[in-house]
Formats: C-alpha cells, structure tokens, sequence
DNA sequence: TCCATATATCATGAATTATTGATATAATGA
DNA sequence: TCATTATATCAATAATTCATGATATATGGA
C-alpha cells in the first residue's frame, strides 16, 4: 500500500453509488452479487454501473469473476484491510492507552 | 453516519496531500500539529494547506483549537471509527469464521 | 448460425475540484 | 498603534469526474 493506491481507493469510494455497491459487497461476503443484480438493487443504469463497478475494480476494492453470462463480484477484503492499516499505522503517537478506546470502537460487530 | 457523510470522507482522503496530513495527525495523536508545522512537513504552500485542512474539517476528519497565533489541528479518531463502522456494517455475510481473518489483519499494531 | 441476455466501451457535455497569486483577518509584541 | 507572524479567503483558470445515449462484445440456447 502506498498513497497512490490508497488515494485511487478512496477516491472510489468517495461517491455515492460506488459507496453503496461496495458496502452491498460486504454484506454480501464470499457469495458476491451478479452485477445486473447491484444494479437492480441500487436503481442504477446499466452502463453508469458498469463504469462504477470499472473503478473499484481498478481502485483493487472488489474483484470478478464471470458466471454463465453474468459477472459476479466481490468486496476486496484484504484489501480493504490493508488500506485501513495504512491509514492508522503508527496511529495515537504509539500510545497504547490512548488508542484502545479508538480499537473498542472500530471493532467489527459480526 | 449516513452515505452523504461518508462520502465526503473519502473525498477528503481521496487526495494525496490531505491523505499525508491525515496519516500525519494520526500519527501525532493528543498532540496534534500546528498548520505551519504540516505544511512545512508535506512542502505545501500556505494557501493550498490552508484549503486542504478546511476540506477535511468539513468532512468531519479532523479538529482544530487555536494556540496563541497558530492552530493546532488532530486527527478526530472517533470520527474514524465511526467511518469504517459505517463501511463494513454486516460484513461478511454475518459469517464470523468469514469475517475472522479480515478482523485480524485490520488489528491495530500500537 | 441466429437471437437474446448480460456486461463493457466510447464520445460528449455538465459539474466539480485543485492550485495559485493576491489579499484579508487574527493574535502577539514593541 | 504599528509591525510581524500565522492562517484564512477570494477569484480565476486548469484539470478531473460524472452520467448518458449509442454501440460493441461475450455467453448461452434454439
């Protein structure tokens, strides 16, 4: 991870449908989504998805693979883990008690 | 949190020098940064840091108190979590073993 | 091979964003 | 009050991004 790969990954995420197709993916875990069903869900043209769906591919947020006609995606997770570590590296000034509420929170409630 | 929020965010973060100033206050924890301290840091013009910290105070990723005649900036950490809450709520399908080693590799190293 | 379905690509105009020079405001000290 | 330091705002141009209509490509079935 560099600030290259980290602003392109943000830059994805920082509109709205992109955003929402993303957390979709998350939700969605290893089973993934077909693109035609993102974009049902999400009410979006199928050209805008497809431009969309191009981005975060090139940002390295989700990935592909195709299925029959369709193609399914998948949120990126490692990658979306790697970007997080990157932007807190070295977080709090190393001071562990003053990140722990910090971690309480950020922690995953699955 | 809701999407408008989160997108204005990763706008914030989509941009290499507020990225750098972000990590930066991150970094610095409690103690924060003077504005002429980042932009002597990140080699960036008064002006241009100036614009990029109200950016990212707008986007809710950052705080400033003023010190004497500068201001002092820090990284709103809980801001943070609350961002990264926002973009993995559900993840992995509710599948905990799924969710598992992503959890892992998002762990905070301080 | 021909057709239907699923997705991707292209070209374009509209909107947004970034940087900069110039200038303004705020706080401090003489 | 005047000068200095630190930061913010303004106006303008340049660059980037967005959604869309039209069209192209890929797969599967008849």
């Amino acid at each position: 991870m560099d600030t290259t790969k980290a602003t392109t990954a943000f830059a994805a995420l920082s509109q709205p449908t992109r955003l929402d197709v993303f957390r979709l993916l998350v939700q969605a875990g290893k089973t993934g989504l077909l693109a035609g069903e993102i974009g049902e869900k999400l009410n979006v043209r199928q050209n805008t998805m497809s431009a969309n769906l191009l981005v975060m591919l090139n940002a390295g947020l989700i990935r592909k693979t195709r299925e029959g006609r369709g193609i399914r995606y998948f949120a990126d997770m490692p990658a979306m883990a790697d970007l997080i570590g990157f932007m807190l590296k070295d977080c709090c000034g190393g001071n562990v008690d003053e990140c722990k509420p910090f971690l309480e929170q950020v922690a995953c409630k699955c």
